[in-house]
DNA sequence: TCCCTATACTCACTTTGTTGAATAGGTGCG
DNA sequence: CGCACCTATTCAACAAAGTGAGTATAGGGA
Protein backbone atom coordinates (compact mmCIF):
# COMPACT_ATOMS: atom_id res chain seq x y z
CA UNK A 1 0.00 0.00 0.00
CA UNK A 2 2.90 2.22 -0.63
CA UNK A 3 1.97 4.04 -3.79
CA UNK A 4 -1.79 4.71 -2.48
CA UNK A 5 -0.29 7.07 0.07
CA UNK A 6 2.56 8.39 -1.96
CA UNK A 7 -0.11 9.62 -4.37
CA UNK A 8 -2.44 11.06 -1.46
CA UNK A 9 0.50 12.91 -0.25
CA UNK A 10 1.32 14.18 -3.23
CA UNK A 11 -2.44 15.44 -3.58
CA UNK A 12 -1.98 17.27 -0.63
CA UNK A 13 -0.45 20.44 -2.02
CA UNK A 14 -2.55 20.45 -4.90
CA UNK A 15 -4.51 18.58 -7.18
CA UNK A 16 -2.94 17.24 -10.37
CA UNK A 17 -3.94 14.98 -13.44
CA UNK A 18 -2.35 11.53 -14.12
CA UNK A 19 -0.26 12.90 -16.00
CA UNK A 20 0.86 15.62 -14.21
CA UNK A 21 1.35 13.08 -11.06
CA UNK A 22 3.34 10.84 -13.42
CA UNK A 23 5.80 13.58 -13.82
CA UNK A 24 6.09 14.26 -9.99
CA UNK A 25 7.14 10.99 -9.44
CA UNK A 26 9.08 10.53 -12.26
CA UNK A 27 10.90 13.72 -11.31
CA UNK A 28 10.26 15.07 -8.04
CA UNK A 29 8.56 13.03 -5.68
CA UNK A 30 11.29 10.29 -7.24
CA UNK A 31 13.60 12.00 -4.86
CA UNK A 32 12.14 8.84 -3.18
CA UNK A 33 9.58 7.04 -4.95
CA UNK A 34 8.75 6.67 -8.41
CA UNK A 35 6.19 5.10 -10.28
CA UNK A 36 4.85 4.91 -13.97
CA UNK A 37 1.96 6.99 -15.55
CA UNK A 38 0.30 3.59 -15.84
CA UNK A 39 0.71 2.37 -11.87
CA UNK A 40 -0.56 5.95 -11.56
CA UNK A 41 -4.00 6.11 -13.53
CA UNK A 42 -4.62 3.16 -12.04
CA UNK A 43 -3.78 3.87 -8.26
CA UNK A 44 -6.17 7.29 -8.93
CA UNK A 45 -9.01 4.97 -10.33
CA UNK A 46 -8.76 2.73 -7.13
CA UNK A 47 -8.36 5.47 -4.64
CA UNK A 48 -11.72 7.42 -6.52
CA UNK A 49 -13.78 4.25 -6.17
CA UNK A 50 -12.65 4.29 -2.47
CA UNK A 51 -13.73 7.80 -2.36
CA UNK A 52 -10.25 9.10 -1.06
CA UNK A 53 -10.17 11.45 -3.96
CA UNK A 54 -12.77 12.92 -6.70
CA UNK A 55 -12.01 13.37 -10.38
CA UNK A 56 -13.62 15.71 -12.50
CA UNK A 57 -13.20 16.06 -16.13
CA UNK A 58 -11.75 19.58 -17.47
CA UNK A 59 -12.64 20.22 -21.29
CA UNK A 60 -10.04 21.99 -23.33
CA UNK A 61 -9.96 23.46 -26.37
CA UNK A 62 -7.16 22.77 -27.66
CA UNK A 63 -5.76 19.97 -25.71
CA UNK A 64 -7.26 16.58 -25.18
CA UNK A 65 -9.84 16.88 -21.93
CA UNK A 66 -7.77 15.54 -18.46
CA UNK A 67 -9.53 14.48 -15.07
CA UNK A 68 -8.07 16.62 -12.52
CA UNK A 69 -8.02 14.53 -9.11
CA UNK A 70 -8.41 16.39 -5.44
CA UNK A 71 -8.28 15.34 -1.77
CA UNK A 72 -11.41 14.24 -0.17
CA UNK A 73 -11.82 14.59 3.17
CA UNK A 74 -12.15 10.66 3.47
CA UNK A 75 -8.77 11.18 1.77
CA UNK A 76 -7.46 13.24 4.33
CA UNK A 77 -8.58 11.25 7.22
CA UNK A 78 -6.86 8.08 5.61
CA UNK A 79 -3.84 9.65 5.62
CA UNK A 80 -4.00 10.74 9.54
CA UNK A 81 -5.02 6.99 9.75
CA UNK A 82 -1.70 5.90 7.75
CA UNK A 83 0.18 8.31 9.78
CA UNK A 84 -0.47 6.78 13.40
CA UNK A 85 -0.19 3.16 12.20
CA UNK A 86 3.29 1.28 12.92
CA UNK A 87 5.67 1.68 10.10
CA UNK A 88 7.23 -1.23 9.16
CA UNK A 89 10.93 -1.47 8.86
CA UNK A 90 12.37 -0.56 5.55
CA UNK A 91 14.67 -2.86 3.36
CA UNK A 92 17.06 -1.27 1.52
CA UNK A 93 16.79 -3.33 -1.95
CA UNK A 94 19.83 -1.81 -3.36
CA UNK A 95 21.30 -4.16 -5.97
CA UNK A 96 24.65 -2.38 -5.61
CA UNK A 97 25.08 -3.45 -2.74
CA UNK A 98 24.06 -7.35 -4.08
CA UNK A 99 26.64 -6.42 -6.88
CA UNK A 100 29.31 -5.31 -4.02
CA UNK A 101 28.54 -8.76 -1.85
CA UNK A 102 28.85 -10.94 -4.76
CA UNK A 103 32.17 -9.57 -6.20
CA UNK A 104 35.07 -11.76 -6.76
CA UNK A 105 38.38 -10.54 -8.16
CA UNK A 106 37.29 -10.92 -11.17
CA UNK A 107 34.90 -8.62 -10.99
CA UNK A 108 36.46 -5.52 -9.52
CA UNK A 109 36.45 -3.38 -12.82
CA UNK A 110 32.69 -3.73 -13.17
CA UNK A 111 32.38 -2.96 -9.45
CA UNK A 112 34.33 0.35 -9.79
CA UNK A 113 32.70 1.32 -13.32
CA UNK A 114 29.08 1.09 -11.12
CA UNK A 115 30.64 2.82 -8.08
CA UNK A 116 31.66 5.71 -9.79
CA UNK A 117 28.21 5.97 -11.50
CA UNK A 118 26.59 5.57 -8.36
CA UNK A 119 28.53 8.52 -6.67
CA UNK A 120 27.81 10.58 -9.79
CA UNK A 121 24.51 9.91 -9.64
CA UNK A 122 24.37 10.57 -5.76
CA UNK A 123 26.42 14.40 -6.41
CA UNK A 124 23.79 14.89 -9.16
CA UNK A 125 20.88 14.34 -6.31
CA UNK A 126 22.47 16.21 -4.02
CA UNK A 127 23.03 19.41 -6.00
CA UNK A 128 19.48 18.95 -6.84
CA UNK A 129 18.16 18.88 -3.27
CA UNK A 130 20.57 22.11 -2.87
CA UNK A 131 18.40 24.20 -5.19
CA UNK A 132 15.04 22.68 -3.86
CA UNK A 133 16.07 23.96 -0.70
CA UNK A 134 17.11 27.49 -1.49
CA UNK A 135 13.66 28.02 -3.75
CA UNK A 136 11.58 26.51 -0.62
CA UNK A 137 13.97 28.36 1.97
CA UNK A 138 13.28 31.52 -0.12
CA UNK A 139 15.77 33.74 1.79
CA UNK A 140 14.65 32.44 4.85
CA UNK A 141 16.90 30.92 7.70
CA UNK A 142 16.07 27.22 8.74
CA UNK A 143 14.60 28.12 12.07
CA UNK A 144 12.20 30.78 10.78
CA UNK A 145 11.37 27.99 7.90
CA UNK A 146 10.65 25.35 10.75
CA UNK A 147 8.35 27.94 12.92
CA UNK A 148 6.34 29.46 10.12
CA UNK A 149 6.16 27.46 7.58
CA UNK A 150 2.46 25.34 7.29
CA UNK A 151 3.84 21.80 6.97
CA UNK A 152 7.46 20.90 7.95
CA UNK A 153 7.33 17.74 6.05
CA UNK A 154 8.36 19.11 2.84
CA UNK A 155 11.55 20.49 4.23
CA UNK A 156 12.47 17.65 6.27
CA UNK A 157 12.27 15.11 3.84
CA UNK A 158 14.21 17.12 1.69
CA UNK A 159 16.54 17.07 4.21
CA UNK A 160 16.56 13.57 4.51
CA UNK A 161 17.06 13.19 1.01
CA UNK A 162 19.74 15.03 1.30
CA UNK A 163 21.85 13.07 4.08
CA UNK A 164 21.33 10.56 2.61
CA UNK A 165 22.92 11.05 -1.10
CA UNK A 166 25.28 12.98 1.21
CA UNK A 167 26.25 9.54 2.90
CA UNK A 168 26.09 7.89 -0.03
CA UNK A 169 28.83 9.58 -1.97
CA UNK A 170 31.11 8.77 1.27
CA UNK A 171 30.27 5.11 1.02
CA UNK A 172 31.54 5.31 -2.50
CA UNK A 173 34.53 7.13 -1.76
CA UNK A 174 35.10 4.42 0.73
CA UNK A 175 34.05 1.69 -1.16
CA UNK A 176 36.36 2.86 -4.18
CA UNK A 177 39.12 3.67 -1.88
CA UNK A 178 39.14 0.26 -0.59
CA UNK A 179 39.42 -1.14 -4.30
CA UNK A 180 42.46 0.97 -4.86
CA UNK A 181 44.27 -0.29 -2.20
CA UNK A 182 43.72 -3.83 -3.45
CA UNK A 183 44.61 -3.21 -6.45
CA UNK A 184 47.99 -1.58 -5.72
CA UNK A 185 48.63 -4.19 -3.15
CA UNK A 186 47.82 -6.95 -6.23
CA UNK A 187 50.05 -5.11 -8.08
CA UNK A 188 53.07 -4.35 -5.73
CA UNK A 189 55.52 -7.66 -5.50
CA UNK A 190 54.77 -8.36 -2.18
CA UNK A 191 58.06 -9.50 -0.45
CA UNK A 192 56.66 -10.42 3.17
CA UNK A 193 53.85 -12.06 2.25
CA UNK A 194 52.25 -15.34 3.98
CA UNK A 195 51.40 -17.87 0.85
CA UNK B 1 14.73 -9.37 -10.58
CA UNK B 2 15.98 -8.58 -7.28
CA UNK B 3 15.61 -11.06 -5.14
CA UNK B 4 16.94 -13.46 -7.72
CA UNK B 5 20.68 -11.92 -7.66
CA UNK B 6 20.24 -11.82 -3.73
CA UNK B 7 20.07 -16.15 -3.28
CA UNK B 8 22.38 -16.35 -5.77
CA UNK B 9 24.99 -14.34 -3.62
CA UNK B 10 23.61 -15.52 -0.43
CA UNK B 11 24.93 -19.12 -1.78
CA UNK B 12 28.39 -17.99 -2.53
CA UNK B 13 29.76 -18.55 0.49
CA UNK B 14 27.95 -21.56 1.13
CA UNK B 15 24.99 -23.83 0.20
CA UNK B 16 21.85 -24.15 1.95
CA UNK B 17 18.16 -24.98 2.06
CA UNK B 18 15.25 -22.73 1.54
CA UNK B 19 14.24 -22.81 4.94
CA UNK B 20 18.25 -21.63 6.25
CA UNK B 21 17.76 -19.12 3.23
CA UNK B 22 14.67 -17.97 4.89
CA UNK B 23 16.30 -17.35 8.32
CA UNK B 24 19.38 -15.42 6.29
CA UNK B 25 16.98 -13.46 4.64
CA UNK B 26 14.79 -12.65 7.90
CA UNK B 27 17.88 -11.26 9.83
CA UNK B 28 21.12 -11.14 8.58
CA UNK B 29 20.40 -10.27 4.76
CA UNK B 30 17.46 -8.60 5.94
CA UNK B 31 20.22 -5.90 6.18
CA UNK B 32 19.99 -4.67 3.18
CA UNK B 33 17.24 -7.28 1.60
CA UNK B 34 14.30 -9.64 2.83
CA UNK B 35 12.20 -12.21 1.80
CA UNK B 36 9.43 -14.53 3.13
CA UNK B 37 10.10 -18.22 3.05
CA UNK B 38 7.53 -18.70 0.31
CA UNK B 39 9.72 -16.16 -1.62
CA UNK B 40 12.45 -17.90 -1.16
CA UNK B 41 11.31 -21.55 -1.86
CA UNK B 42 9.56 -19.97 -5.18
CA UNK B 43 12.67 -18.56 -6.56
CA UNK B 44 15.03 -21.56 -5.63
CA UNK B 45 12.49 -23.33 -7.82
CA UNK B 46 13.28 -20.89 -10.67
CA UNK B 47 16.59 -20.44 -10.21
CA UNK B 48 16.79 -24.22 -10.19
CA UNK B 49 14.76 -24.65 -13.51
CA UNK B 50 17.05 -22.23 -15.22
CA UNK B 51 20.45 -24.17 -14.34
CA UNK B 52 21.50 -21.74 -11.88
CA UNK B 53 21.31 -23.59 -8.86
CA UNK B 54 21.28 -27.43 -8.26
CA UNK B 55 19.16 -28.80 -5.35
CA UNK B 56 19.97 -32.20 -3.83
CA UNK B 57 17.54 -34.11 -1.48
CA UNK B 58 19.26 -34.96 1.80
CA UNK B 59 17.43 -37.68 3.75
CA UNK B 60 17.28 -36.95 7.79
CA UNK B 61 16.40 -39.25 9.88
CA UNK B 62 14.80 -37.43 12.78
CA UNK B 63 13.42 -34.32 10.44
CA UNK B 64 11.64 -33.59 7.69
CA UNK B 65 14.14 -34.59 4.20
CA UNK B 66 15.35 -31.07 2.81
CA UNK B 67 16.82 -29.69 -0.07
CA UNK B 68 19.90 -28.33 -0.14
CA UNK B 69 21.27 -25.66 -2.79
CA UNK B 70 24.31 -24.96 -4.49
CA UNK B 71 25.19 -22.21 -7.11
CA UNK B 72 26.28 -23.95 -10.51
CA UNK B 73 28.95 -22.89 -12.80
CA UNK B 74 26.52 -20.99 -14.35
CA UNK B 75 24.69 -19.77 -11.32
CA UNK B 76 28.44 -17.79 -11.09
CA UNK B 77 28.23 -16.70 -14.41
CA UNK B 78 24.84 -15.41 -13.91
CA UNK B 79 26.14 -13.24 -10.74
CA UNK B 80 29.45 -11.96 -13.33
CA UNK B 81 26.94 -10.90 -15.94
CA UNK B 82 24.51 -9.33 -13.65
CA UNK B 83 27.40 -7.41 -12.03
CA UNK B 84 28.70 -5.91 -15.36
CA UNK B 85 25.42 -4.57 -16.41
CA UNK B 86 24.15 -1.22 -15.36
CA UNK B 87 22.32 -0.35 -12.77
CA UNK B 88 19.54 1.04 -11.99
CA UNK B 89 19.00 3.84 -9.70
CA UNK B 90 16.76 2.74 -7.17
CA UNK B 91 14.30 4.60 -5.28
CA UNK B 92 13.86 5.06 -1.14
CA UNK B 93 10.23 3.99 -1.29
CA UNK B 94 10.10 4.45 2.42
CA UNK B 95 6.96 4.89 4.40
CA UNK B 96 8.48 7.07 6.83
CA UNK B 97 9.53 9.80 4.29
CA UNK B 98 5.33 9.79 3.20
CA UNK B 99 4.28 10.15 6.55
CA UNK B 100 6.64 13.14 7.14
CA UNK B 101 5.87 14.70 3.97
CA UNK B 102 2.01 14.21 4.62
CA UNK B 103 2.03 15.31 8.34
CA UNK B 104 0.05 18.44 9.55
CA UNK B 105 0.06 19.94 12.65
CA UNK B 106 -2.42 17.11 14.21
CA UNK B 107 0.12 14.41 13.19
CA UNK B 108 2.91 15.56 14.57
CA UNK B 109 2.56 13.50 17.33
CA UNK B 110 2.17 10.26 15.81
CA UNK B 111 5.05 11.11 14.18
CA UNK B 112 7.42 11.92 16.72
CA UNK B 113 6.68 8.69 17.86
CA UNK B 114 7.06 6.92 14.63
CA UNK B 115 11.00 8.96 13.96
CA UNK B 116 11.46 7.66 17.76
CA UNK B 117 11.21 4.48 16.92
CA UNK B 118 12.65 4.55 13.59
CA UNK B 119 15.89 5.83 15.52
CA UNK B 120 15.85 2.90 17.97
CA UNK B 121 15.56 0.22 15.38
CA UNK B 122 18.44 2.25 13.57
CA UNK B 123 20.45 1.99 16.43
CA UNK B 124 20.03 -1.40 17.10
CA UNK B 125 20.74 -2.27 13.69
CA UNK B 126 23.90 -0.86 14.00
CA UNK B 127 25.08 -2.14 17.19
CA UNK B 128 24.24 -5.62 15.31
CA UNK B 129 26.65 -4.36 12.31
CA UNK B 130 29.37 -3.33 14.61
CA UNK B 131 29.31 -6.93 16.15
CA UNK B 132 29.40 -8.38 12.85
CA UNK B 133 32.12 -6.11 11.96
CA UNK B 134 34.02 -7.13 14.94
CA UNK B 135 33.91 -11.16 13.99
CA UNK B 136 34.53 -10.27 10.30
CA UNK B 137 37.41 -8.35 10.86
CA UNK B 138 38.46 -11.17 13.79
CA UNK B 139 41.14 -8.67 15.61
CA UNK B 140 42.42 -8.15 12.51
CA UNK B 141 43.21 -4.23 10.86
CA UNK B 142 40.61 -3.34 8.15
CA UNK B 143 43.70 -2.35 5.89
CA UNK B 144 45.00 -5.97 6.58
CA UNK B 145 41.42 -7.36 5.71
CA UNK B 146 40.68 -5.28 2.47
CA UNK B 147 44.38 -6.26 1.48
CA UNK B 148 44.23 -10.07 2.60
CA UNK B 149 40.51 -11.07 2.32
CA UNK B 150 39.25 -13.16 -0.46
CA UNK B 151 36.10 -11.25 -1.25
CA UNK B 152 35.61 -7.55 0.03
CA UNK B 153 32.13 -7.67 -0.75
CA UNK B 154 31.24 -8.45 2.59
CA UNK B 155 32.87 -6.25 4.74
CA UNK B 156 32.33 -3.07 2.13
CA UNK B 157 28.39 -3.82 2.48
CA UNK B 158 28.47 -3.88 5.78
CA UNK B 159 29.82 -1.21 6.12
CA UNK B 160 27.49 0.73 3.92
CA UNK B 161 25.20 -0.71 6.38
CA UNK B 162 26.47 0.96 8.88
CA UNK B 163 27.16 4.06 7.47
CA UNK B 164 22.97 4.08 6.51
CA UNK B 165 22.14 3.56 10.00
CA UNK B 166 24.23 6.03 11.14
CA UNK B 167 23.29 8.55 8.80
CA UNK B 168 19.41 6.93 9.12
CA UNK B 169 19.80 8.18 13.15
CA UNK B 170 20.97 11.72 12.58
CA UNK B 171 18.17 12.59 10.17
CA UNK B 172 15.86 11.04 12.92
CA UNK B 173 17.48 13.51 15.12
CA UNK B 174 17.26 16.18 13.23
CA UNK B 175 14.10 15.72 12.46
CA UNK B 176 12.74 15.49 16.25
CA UNK B 177 14.97 18.55 16.81
CA UNK B 178 12.08 20.40 14.31
CA UNK B 179 8.97 18.80 16.19
CA UNK B 180 10.51 20.14 19.49
CA UNK B 181 11.24 23.22 18.42
CA UNK B 182 8.02 23.83 16.35
CA UNK B 183 6.30 22.70 19.71
CA UNK B 184 8.03 25.36 21.23
CA UNK B 185 6.93 27.69 19.69
CA UNK B 186 3.73 26.97 19.09
CA UNK B 187 3.12 26.98 23.15
CA UNK B 188 5.10 30.45 23.87
CA UNK B 189 2.49 33.24 23.37
CA UNK B 190 4.73 34.23 20.10
CA UNK B 191 4.46 38.51 20.96
CA UNK B 192 6.03 39.52 17.54
CA UNK B 193 4.64 37.56 15.16
CA UNK B 194 2.95 38.04 11.49
CA UNK B 195 -1.00 37.18 11.49
C1' DT C 1 0.55 -35.45 28.57
C1' DC C 2 0.04 -31.23 26.41
C1' DC C 3 1.70 -27.33 24.45
C1' DC C 4 5.22 -24.66 22.51
C1' DT C 5 8.92 -24.08 19.46
C1' DA C 6 11.93 -25.49 15.58
C1' DT C 7 12.56 -27.77 11.20
C1' DA C 8 11.06 -28.13 6.44
C1' DC C 9 8.09 -27.17 3.01
C1' DT C 10 3.65 -26.27 -0.04
C1' DC C 11 -0.67 -24.13 -1.95
C1' DA C 12 -3.50 -20.40 -3.12
C1' DC C 13 -4.15 -15.69 -3.68
C1' DT C 14 -3.45 -10.62 -3.98
C1' DT C 15 -0.93 -6.61 -4.74
C1' DT C 16 2.67 -4.16 -7.10
C1' DG C 17 5.49 -3.06 -10.61
C1' DT C 18 7.01 -3.38 -15.55
C1' DT C 19 6.61 -3.46 -20.61
C1' DG C 20 4.76 -2.32 -24.87
C1' DA C 21 1.59 -0.41 -27.55
C1' DA C 22 -2.50 2.41 -29.33
C1' DT C 23 -4.98 6.79 -29.75
C1' DA C 24 -5.24 11.62 -30.83
C1' DG C 25 -4.68 16.48 -31.27
C1' DG C 26 -0.93 20.39 -30.64
C1' DT C 27 3.51 22.80 -30.77
C1' DG C 28 7.90 24.05 -32.49
C1' DC C 29 11.61 23.71 -35.88
C1' DG C 30 14.10 23.67 -40.04
C1' DC D 1 5.53 20.07 -45.08
C1' DG D 2 7.06 16.56 -42.41
C1' DC D 3 8.98 15.01 -38.20
C1' DA D 4 9.84 14.85 -33.57
C1' DC D 5 8.18 15.80 -29.22
C1' DC D 6 4.51 17.22 -25.66
C1' DT D 7 -0.05 16.63 -23.55
C1' DA D 8 -3.33 13.17 -21.81
C1' DT D 9 -5.01 8.77 -21.37
C1' DT D 10 -6.22 3.78 -22.02
C1' DC D 11 -5.64 -1.32 -22.84
C1' DA D 12 -3.52 -5.70 -22.35
C1' DA D 13 -0.44 -8.87 -20.50
C1' DC D 14 3.07 -10.22 -17.58
C1' DA D 15 6.70 -10.56 -13.97
C1' DA D 16 7.90 -9.84 -9.31
C1' DA D 17 6.84 -9.41 -4.61
C1' DG D 18 4.09 -10.03 -0.60
C1' DT D 19 0.20 -12.31 2.45
C1' DG D 20 -2.01 -16.01 4.80
C1' DA D 21 -2.88 -20.31 5.83
C1' DG D 22 -1.83 -25.11 6.16
C1' DT D 23 0.95 -29.74 6.68
C1' DA D 24 3.99 -32.83 9.06
C1' DT D 25 7.54 -34.40 12.36
C1' DA D 26 10.40 -33.94 16.39
C1' DG D 27 12.31 -32.24 20.83
C1' DG D 28 11.93 -29.98 25.23
C1' DG D 29 9.82 -28.28 29.19
C1' DA D 30 5.62 -27.56 32.74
Amino acid sequence: MGLRHAVLASLLDEEATGYELSKRFDVSVADYWSATPQQLYRELERLESDGLVHGRVVEQERRPNKRVFALTEAGREELHIFIAQPTRPTAMRDDLLVKLLAAGADDLGAVRKAFEERREQARNKLARYDRLRDRLLDGKSETAHLRDAKRVGPYLTLMGGRMYEQQNILWCDAVLDALDQRERSALTPDPGDRP
